[in-house]
DNA sequence: CTGATTAGCAACCGGAAGGTTGCATGAAAT
DNA sequence: ATTTCATGCAACCTTCCGGTTGCTAATCAG
């Protein structure tokens, strides 16, 4: 993500702020590629909303999408994970650094 | 955020996912702490509006608020980053080892 | 003191998000 | 051939979100 703009972090991090969908992604993470009423079994929500929320973490890059006879399979897609996971620590960090304090310190210099 | 349960954890991540808040973050990133108006300098929204953001950053717990006069500061809590940023790479690197283990267990079918 | 600057509070608005229901379609099973 | 199962499509509803405006309170500079 180092050379991504804005706009598609914002939809990534955006896609992973629900609770709802931070579920399905553990689901995934921990049963592997999965259908859309297997990964909805259990939800007190609807197939069609487990669907829609399907489609946002495709539309993040989240996930990978594959048809198979009459069903649809989703699995986790880890790079963009890990990418996303680099861009925070080093927003992180920079900001920690010294490069940071001194930064900081000069441009507040009167 | 190991122990972390999927309310806060979507609660931060929500906080991330808008362009706004990012470029917030940025700024506070490279320049340090900043007042409200500092941070809002050449954005095309209201005073108001980035005070909204801060507050939501301020709730997802990715900033610290200090008053200083009749200035209020805003700055980074870095570790905050640290934890998401585990996080994903922990949900990312689960499900390559599970992708592991099914590749092992299909290629040792007869 | 006066005026300018920084911020908070509250009401309001339009659009997007999360959810539902109903109906249609295609593949699997019997 | 019929039935059952897994999805897709579309309309609709309600709540939340990002944004605005107007007004008030506090603090700093002259």
């Amino acid at each position: 993500m180092s050379r991504v703009e804005n706009g598609s972090a914002a939809r990534l991090f955006a896609a992973l702020g629900d609770t709802t969908r931070l579920g399905l992604i553990e689901r995934l993470s921990q049963r592997g590629e999965r259908s859309i009423v297997q990964l909805g079994d259990g939800l007190p929500i609807s197939r069609q909303a487990v669907a829609k929320h399907l489609d946002v973490l495709l539309g993040a890059g989240l996930v990978r999408r594959t048809k198979s006879g009459r069903e649809v399979l989703f699995a986790l897609q880890p790079e963009v994970f890990a990418e996303a996971s680099d861009w925070l620590s080093k927003v992180g960090s920079q900001w920690e650094g010294t490069l940071g304090r001194f930064r900081d310190f000069v441009e507040n210099q009167p």
